[in-house]
Order: structure tokens, then C-alpha cells, then sequence
DNA sequence: ACTAGTATTCAACGCTCGTTGAATTTAGCG
DNA sequence: CGCTAAATTCAACGAGCGTTGAATACTAGT
């Protein structure tokens, strides 16, 4: 079965996301990227606008995805629990499982879209406008779903609460390495099956500790 | 009284800090560097190896003071508990709190090379190795004094617990406005007593419902 | 005042950057 | 085939990049 190539515009957002997720905007040329595509330099330009268009196309190609499955989650969690009150793990799990299962099951696919995640989260220039813009409207679904679930929380707790989520998630998607060396070996960037082990449960107990006082 | 002007080298090191945390190490010039610390950009090369070698310098200038009081900072909490166990709670209020007291009671100071940790911590490409050689002799003697308080932690929870940590605490370095946003005004991300007042509570909790199963 | 060393300025190097317009090839369709 | 529109190539623009070497100004110590 022989191999079709794909359209040039997909591959220049492919060589465009793992790049920007490697070395950020600034840090790659479209030269580069163009290169990486095995495409002319111009034809960035015929199928992008600009070199920030490109990046504005690199995030948004991924990002409705991501909403619907995490939103799907939430509702399925809620539907499970029509009569009770659905658990803070739960609601946690439902806002980083879907997401930490697609990391796990194609690597290759999505591990530079969230790296370039991790950096806009963290990036003074980017962060505050970029991430509100695409993530805050479902984030405000699931702070309201554990509005419900942890009743006696202070107006702030909530959203710093969340804030530590947001940081503790991300710097998963950087993968950096780091935790290989500082563990000497014990524990890996890429297993992302040891961090969904993991992360519902830390948070959670973080939230109760928090938002119950 | 006068004001005696800083001398060139700090001049220079104060501009790339900034405008580094701002951007990014590929993201700002040795010319917009040298503009701002109103200089001739051939000066840069003359206090300096290289662009990678200021990068290298400003990192420098301020790791080795926060490295020395927060280890001092655990060993006053070791002080204290001779006889008896610290808490967790006391432990990583010894990592934390004075990075936030400096960002709380020096803000101009101190916070552009915050955001600069929190863009290296989350970048892919220099996250694992800088992040390792600057603070993980300090990160594993704290994780030792976290095993003893925590003696039925598995091996790798400890490590992930850690992840969290980090991951929440580098956020908070960012400052990039999001919480503004999400919250409608409730949280600032410069309300640094904020996250001081809330972190290691969050967290102590995360690590306990991790370290204890 | 002379000198030695430090600090700073000036001009320039080769290179890469983002972007563009015009020319050319390709693909779909009557 | 012949026409049209989409896709791709080619060559180049002005600007800015990191970096360098030589010339100049400043500052101590004698």
C-alpha cells in the first residue's frame, strides 16, 4: 500500500508545531519550518498570512478539540451522578484524563501541541490573553462543578486552586526531562500513565484542603 | 543626595533579565539589551563572552541567594523540631516561602527573574538541564527531610509529588495575568501573599494523600 | 604629567530574518 | 485538447541579527 502525502498546508502545521513547541515563537524562523515541511519559503505565505498567523493556525487546530472531550467528560460525570454529588477526583479526572489519555495513546501526535501548551502557560507575554482566550470558558464549567461539589469554599480559593491545577498539569506537558534526572531514574517525563495515576488524586486533597476551611 | 549611576555590567544584567523574561532568550537581541541599559551593543561583548553567556550570567547572578536561604530556611525548621518530626506543611513552607516573601517585599526586583525561571522550568528544550543543575542539590535535600515525614511514601511519589510542587510554584513566578481574567478580578497574579498563604497548605495536602497510601 | 590598564565608542563583517511579486507548474473540467 | 484557478517556485527587498577589531576616552597609581 503505497503512501499519500499529506496536503502542504498540514504539513506545515505539523513542522510548525513541533518546532514553536521546541524553541517557542522567537526561536524558530519560518525558513526552518518551511524547511522541515520540505516546502518553498514562500509558500508559507500563500497558505498562512504571516508568520503569527501561522502560530494563531498551529493553536487553534487542536484546541476545540480538546474542549469538547474535556466538556464530554464533565458531562459524563455529571450524568453518572444525577442524584449525588459528583467526587472532587472525579471532576479533576474528567478536566485532565481526557487529555492525559491522548498524550498516552499517540504520543507522537500531541506531545509538541502540549509542550507549546506548557510554554504559553508560563510565558508573561502570552499566557494571561492566549490560554483565557481558548481554555477559560471550560475552565469556568469545571470551577462551577467544584463550586457544587466543595460548597463551603471561599470566593479566591477556588481559582488558586485551580491556578496550582493549571501549573502542576502543564509543566506534565513540557516534558522536560527534569524528573528523570532528579529521580535518578525512577521516574520518566514521558510516562504519562504515572502522572494520570497520580494527579487527580494530589489535587483533589489539595482543593478539600483549601476550599473547605 | 546624587544618585550615583549602577555600574555597566549590573546595567546590562538588569536589561537582559527583564527583557529575557519578557520574551525569551531568542526572543530578545543584544541590541534591544544594550538600548536598554543605554549602552553600545559592542559593550555587551566586552563584559561578556556572548549572548548565550549573558543568558548564562543573569541566571548566576541570583541562584546561588536562593539557594542559600532556602536551605537555611530548612534547617531552621529542622532547628525547631529537634526531637520531634516536622510537619509537611512546615517543610515546604520552607521551599516556598522565601521566594514569595522576596517577590512580595521586592517586586521589582525579583520578579522578572521569576517569570525567567517559570518559562525555563516549562521549556522543553532547557527545562530538564538548566532547572537540574541550578536547584536539584537543593530539591533532593528537601525531598530527604519530605522522606521522613512522609516514611511510608513509595519511591516515585515522593518524585511526582515534587512535579506538582514545582509546577504550581512556577506558575505563580509567571505572573501572566490569567487568574485576572478567569476569575473576574477576584485573584490578581501579583497578589503574591495570596499564594503564600495558600500554597503549602494545598500542597502538603496533595503530598500526604499521595505519600501515605 | 606620564603611563598602564580599563572602559567605551565607531564602523563594519557576513548572515539570516519576515515578507513580497512575478513567473511557472500543476490539477480539474468543458 | 484548452482554459482556469490553485499550487508552487524563484529571486529579491530592506532590516536586523550576533559578533569583531581597531580607535578612542577615561581612571589610577607613580
Amino acid at each position: 500500500m503505497a503512501h499519500t502525502r499529506q496536503p502542504t498546508r498540514e504539513r506545515i502545521l505539523d513542522a510548525a508545531e513541533a518546532l514553536f513547541a521546541q524553541r517557542g515563537f522567537e526561536g524558530v524562523s519560518v525558513r526552518q519550518i518551511m524547511s522541515q515541511a520540505d516546502a518553498d519559503v514562500s509558500l508559507a505565505y500563500y497558505h498562512f498570512k504571516s508568520k503569527r498567523d501561522l502560530f494563531d493556525q498551529v493553536m487553534l487546530r487542536k484546541v476545540e478539540y480538546l474542549n469538547e472531550i474535556r466538556l464530554q467528560a464533565l458531562e459524563e460525570v455529571e450524568e453518572r451522578h444525577r442524584d449525588d454529588e459528583p467526587s472532587v477526583e472525579e471532576i479533576i479526572g474528567a478536566f485532565t484524563r481526557p487529555l492525559l489519555q491522548l498524550l498516552a495513546d499517540d504520543h507522537e501526535k500531541w506531545s509538541h501541541y502540549f509542550q507549546l501548551i506548557a510554554q504559553i502557560n508560563n510565558s508573561p507575554e502570552m499566557g494571561g490573553e492566549l490560554m483565557s482566550r481558548y481554555f477559560d470558558p471550560l475552565v469556568s464549567r469545571f470551577i462551577d462543578a467544584l463550586k457544587k461539589a466543595l460548597p463551603d469554599s471561599g470566593p479566591a480559593d477556588l481559582y488558586w486552586s485551580y491556578h496550582f491545577l493549571s501549573g502542576a498539569l502543564t509543566l506534565t506537558f513540557a516534558e522536560t526531562g527534569r524528573i528523570d534526572n532528579l529521580s535518578g531514574g525512577v521516574c520518566k517525563s514521558t510516562d504519562i500513565a504515572a502522572v494520570d495515576e497520580r494527579m487527580p488524586e494530589f489535587l483533589a486533597a489539595g482543593f478539600r484542603a483549601l476550599c473547605s476551611r
